[in-house]
DNA sequence: GCACGTGCTGAACGCTCATTCAGATAGCCT
DNA sequence: AGGCTATCTGAATGAGCGTTCAGCACGTGC
């Protein structure tokens, strides 16, 4: 049992205390999306990472801290995802036609409609992830709010009611998706981004 | 301590054992809607029927035996609250508003959003849970394909798209009551109910 | 009047799981 | 070299909770 190279044998503690805190982060997620946030263990958790339970405890205070931090790391990354693909495209078309692919799944956290539910459900219960769901569903609302304003500046766009369609639009999304979590044999992603298209031209009066 | 009038001390087991099992499947929905399917307790639904714990498991076969029979108890009341509430109303016009109407809030299942909220997330782990929400689902938007259809028979309507308008209002549903499930401070009933309609007229094409 | 089955209770059992803890290891400063 | 601290582990602890169980009450049939 020589020392080995660098990092040594035994716990592998050498260096990256920061790298290991994310991997376990990531395997919180992971298994909030497998096994739910009321179904998540301290050892799954530290089985998904590759440590021991210990050590998730160590980073994060409790099951419940690391949850939490799951939770912002959500919200992050959706920002992001969001925000990217956004700045991608040009026009106010172009744009909603990618918020529709958005919602079928693309990106790493925006198109995890299982992590959705799961997070409403928390948030029926939970403060901290009522206050998540809010912030992230206001922002996602902002989003096509800007859209169809930008749609309707450029007469692209000529909705009778443009608030309404804004809300109309994302509450449908988030009902599509609900069908699409739940592996309901008559949604598709496919079939989600396409119900939604045609809801969006209908809404804002788009014309072919 | 006399015998007292009829029923007795102690156990008031004299009679009505299936009023008591009924007190307690009340129960179990009623703790289901506040403390969620993942936060039920068997103490929590003794205590809210009135019993013992022991009574519980012995009326259902387990904790999971209780929780089941709370969601059949569910499914079979949204098919009495639809079949009734449907039934009431005479054109197609009239039986569209009043699903508005339903969904924000009328009769004791298909109103109580976070009861579905709750069933969603235990679809996406409990194949039976998937079954009843599967067949509520496909219930619910065959009741709004059948009102779609007669409206369309009766030139009310004029869908570009009916199956498509179906699905999507059905939806739409589902995803505004999300945010009154989580009290979102932009959504009330009376909201839901106008944004859904609305979303109606513009699907289904409805001459004022 | 007496056994017996049903309804019901409260205590006890045992298991799962978050959290604590006593170290082991390894870099770092002096 | 020799502490010191941060990182990490595996086992121990203990609380919470579903389920089991021994027994009480009471109506019913013999």
């Amino acid at each position: 049992m020589a020392k080995g190279t660098l990092s040594s044998s035994g716990s592998l503690s050498a260096k990256a205390p920061e790298e290991r805190r994310e991997r376990i982060l990531r395997a919180t997620v992971d298994v909030v999306r497998t096994r739910g946030f009321a179904g998540a263990r301290v050892s799954d958790i530290a089985e998904a990472a590759g440590t021991s339970q210990g050590l998730v405890l160590y980073h994060f205070r409790s099951l419940a801290g690391a949850l939490d931090a799951a939770l912002t790391l959500l919200e992050d990354e959706f920002y992001d995802d969001l925000a990217r693909d956004l700045q991608e495209q040009v026009g106010p078309v172009e744009r909603l036609r990618h918020m529709a692919d958005l919602g079928a799944g693309q990106g790493p956290a925006v198109g995890d409609w299982r992590l959705w539910l799961e997070l409403w459900v928390r948030a029926l219960h939970d403060p901290d992830a009522r206050e998540t769901r809010e912030s992230l569903d206001r922002r996602w609302r902002a989003a096509l709010r800007e859209v169809i304003a930008e749609g309707v500046a450029s007469a692209d766009f000529d909705p009778l009611d443009p608030d309404g369609a804004a809300i109309r639009l994302a509450s449908l999304m988030d009902g599509l998706a609900i069908q699409l979590a739940l592996d309901d044999p008559d949604m598709t992603t496919q079939r989600l981004a396409d119900l939604w298209w045609d809801a969006a031209v209908l809404e804002l009066r788009m014309q072919p």
